[in-house]
DNA sequence: TTGTATGCGTTATCAA
DNA sequence: TTGATAACGCATACAA
């Protein structure tokens, strides 16, 4: 087992100072060029690389982030953590990954845990449901006033102050509602989530103010907000046996699939008696029979956005206080669910 | 912005010195009382906690650990950064996640830089197809000498001798097709990947095996290895539209839920024509129409026994050469895809 | 009971 | 052109 190589080992080989190891290395003019080179290549003999730790304690800076999500079992985030990573390593920065679980406690936890013991230079950061529900912010504002850069992605707040980056959530379902309507759908329902879940909100409002430009009417028997995962099946169902509708918009995937499952069941055919849209960017949608159509949030992009904006900022000398907020266009997906009414 | 409170700061604003204030932090009964009250009200007035990165030099490690997944949009995968991630943070370790895309060369840079660099304690990793494909392992081997504890999972190799978590893939193909057997079914076609992919050849050959004990015979034009993802669609038609069978097991979600499509274009009724059993487990299966059986990998209990291992040897600190394999046996969720034939 | 000194590996400043 | 030294924040052996 060889142990690691450092400056010093070198330095003592060569029976040169470790200073001039350094600034061999670094290609320092300072030095001159046969003793560059005789270091240069016993370095890359034994494969020397410098020890990571100790810039970092030098530089007072990781470059590692963090990035907390509420869940990895949702298609959209994995999609995120992979555009992050993407950038992130290509900037030369590593990626620690966080899974909140939706704990409020948990969110906390970890945050606390990456900024205090210095463990990463920033945070992405999509808020659990517990905290949304809470509305506590208070880790997160800790966070910034200790300097450290926050990319709030997805589910944010207007209660924290910094970057965002955002799914068009209303015009997403806006669209998406649009795009039935046009097919020839009246009565269009919605599955959603509680209101304190932001983008459950917005999908929401996008939905309504969608059918008020069309000049269709709100129904509130329609519009279903589920409370918890696993009553959510139920509460489908409830929907589907007791309402009459000919289209059904879900804010994420697993709403869409369940409502297409029972309405199958139930003897309905996608899309001639009912079209089916959902959310998310995932192959829930793609592979389900038939496919159904999707209002792509495009989960890598988002990633790759918010880390581009976190090394930015971590990157910029200057303490620019103009946060921003880059908000990613949803694109429709056009898939079996929707086809036929019109087609 | 409050710049992070060090002991330094603490010994200036005490009128201590910095030994003083470790130790009393640290409760050493060397140091008296009422200092030690005084230093600790101190340090936790100010939320003062010890800079990792400090530590880390000190200690020559950084309690972080890399998981490197081939792939990020498998839910197996998914699971075990779950798992991985759980039992890493209970026992006060981070997670660096790198995805190599299936890539021989992000893998290897990857590792090096995260091995060279100090960065992390210790690997664990699932090959990339490439990797399996070239069969070089020199990056894991270069691990291992620098004596970094590397525990490979799921896609493993015989040439790298190091602790392993996998998955009883032959026992799993085999249960999955006795299953079929004993529902009636005589024709089983297999879809599995080249045989370079490690796990792709076990679920064969516990495909071929099962079949064997069962005295049915092993028809080749019935097993169709898939080249790339791209022509897995193109490929599996094939053998849909040209071949005679009554069951599949495809060796991954993807694969099943394809045939099932194809089957169900047909004009098949699963499983009543065709039963259908996949490996892995996703939601893909779990939410299709009609459900797929499936062979529970377990991914959430690999990665959590593989973080198990991988800490406990890096906090034993006797060099044991005595490396372990640990098999998690599948299980067979039964769901809709193979009801029928004899319930 | 408290303080001083050293070292972890690197870089940067300054002296030779 | 090269080398000695300090500093990053902490822990510890040893001195007082």
């Amino acid at each position: 087992m060889k142990r690691k190589i450092t400056l010093k080992d070198i330095a003592k080989e060569l029976d040169v100072s470790i200073s001039t190891v350094s600034k061999s290395l670094k290609n320092n003019p300072e030095i001159g060029e046969d003793t560059r080179q005789k270091v240069q290549a016993f370095a890359k003999l034994y494969n020397y690389k410098p020890n990571n730790i100790a810039v970092s304690l030098l530089n007072q800076r990781t470059k590692h982030i963090a990035l907390i999500i509420p869940e990895i079992t949702h298609d959209f985030f994995t999609t995120v953590l992979k555009g992050v990573e993407e950038v992130a390593h290509h900037k030369g920065y590593n990626v620690l990954v966080c899974v909140s679980n939706e704990s409020f406690e948990k969110e906390v936890l970890s945050i606390e845990m990456f900024a205090q013991g210095g463990i990463v230079d920033g945070f992405i950061i999509s808020l659990s449901k517990e905290t949304q529900l809470k509305e506590d912010y208070k880790h997160l504002i800790e966070v910034e006033n200790q300097g450290m850069p926050l990319v709030m992605i997805d589910r944010v707040t207007d209660k924290v102050i910094s970057d965002k980056v955002i799914v068009d959530d209303m015009r997403g379902a806006y669209t998406g509602v649009s795009h039935f309507i046009e097919r020839g759908c009246r009565r269009i329902a919605l599955i959603t989530t509680q209101d304190h879940i932001s983008v459950g909100y917005l999908r929401k409002e996008g939905y309504k103010k969608a059918l008020a430009d069309h000049v269709l009417p709100v129904e509130e028997q329609l519009m279903v907000a589920i409370d918890q995962v696993d009553t959510a099946e139920d509460q489908i169902a409830d929907l589907v046996n007791n309402q009459e509708f000919d289209a059904v918009l879900g804010v994420n995937e697993y709403f869409s699939v369940i409502a297409m499952k029972l309405l199958q069941e139930q003897g309905k055919r996608i899309p001639q008696d009912v079209a089916i849209i959902g959310f998310s960017d995932g192959k829930l949608l793609k592979y389900a029979t038939p496919s159904i159509t999707a209002v792509d949030q495009h989960g890598d992009e988002i990633g790759r956005a918010a880390a581009g904006m976190l090394i930015e900022r971590l990157e910029s000398s200057k303490q620019d206080e103009n946060y921003r907020t880059t908000v990613i266009p949803t694109s429709l997906i056009e898939r079996e669910s929707t086809l036929g009414k019109q087609d």
